[in-house]
DNA sequence: CTTATTCTTGACTAAAATAGTCGGGAATAA
DNA sequence: TTATTCCCGACTATTTTAGTCAAGAATAAG
């Protein structure tokens, strides 16, 4: 998991496609202009998006793109990783061929944390960001249940 | 907040610190050999770690770093604010100044979530990482209160 | 006191990733 | 038919990352 300018930009442009996708699709234009994003960049990064599902795309006049589902089932790992390919942190190419040093070990505990980063991120939702759940102050899912994360 | 290499290796280096620190401290050679991270970037990194307050040296033969506190009072969120400086996410520089368009609200929404990962990790200390409580499957401080972060 | 070790600092460089550009093309609604 | 919009690949500039180099200061050990 990498958390990048590029992610960043990913998930802001989905957030506007949430917020003003209703019944007709949204250009790249008008993402662009409102975001300020580069038109040709958001173009490569929709590309990605849309091979992996998370948007439908309509050309034409009045076409654009939309959420490939509802916001409230597209979640910010599954942007992240469609527009950041993820890379191999192990210098050992996860072969376990490190046989001295504590080389994996702590290799091993930074997978570890990552993939936790991971998953806390594969439960917020573009709608409850939309819904403020995304608030600091407040957990994905559950408010009340669980307050430990303040 | 982001999540970069370079962050990788101070959690990483940080780490090693934290395991094979016993007594004396540790060179950065050391951790350069275990770890396979060029000695001079290590220097780089410890520089900034050590502004932070987060490690204490000690020059000369036997010398090297030590952490500041224990491994249970450093948090990964300390460790890579020290290392990556952060960036500015809105494109009207917090003035709030952009009235037309969503820009503004997208930005907001993603300066909301950025929070979150940085009060989530936060809450991950070396110790955590060490005592296999960063491990995925379970979340730090609680695992019996909170589980509806599976 | 001398020396080897280790941190300290700053300037520099190479490589990689990021962000953006450009030009042509295909689909399609108006 | 035409303007709009997605689609695609190649290219480039900029920034960041990672690493190098060199000089210097502190200090433990001999």
């Amino acid at each position: 998991m990498k958390l990048t300018t590029r992610g960043r930009y990913a998930v802001t442009a989905m957030l506007d496609l949430a917020i003003n996708g209703g019944k007709r699709p949204v250009s790249l234009a008008d993402i662009s202009g409102r975001q300020e994003i580069s038109l040709s960049y958001l173009e490569q990064l929709f590309a990605k998006l849309r091979r992996e599902e998370l948007v439908t795309s309509a050309r034409g006049p009045g076409g654009g793109y939309r959420l490939a589902r509802s916001g409230a089932e597209i979640f910010v790992a599954e942007i992240i990783d469609a527009v950041d390919e993820s890379v191999d942190v192990t210098n050992c190419q996860g072969k376990g061929n490190c046989h001295h040093g504590e080389t994996c070990l702590t290799h091993h505990l930074w997978e570890d944390l990552s993939g936790q980063i991971h998953d806390f991120l594969s439960q917020i939702s573009l709608g409850d960001l939309m819904e403020g759940r995304g608030r600091r102050g407040s957990t994905p899912q559950s408010d009340r249940v669980c307050n430990t994360l303040s």
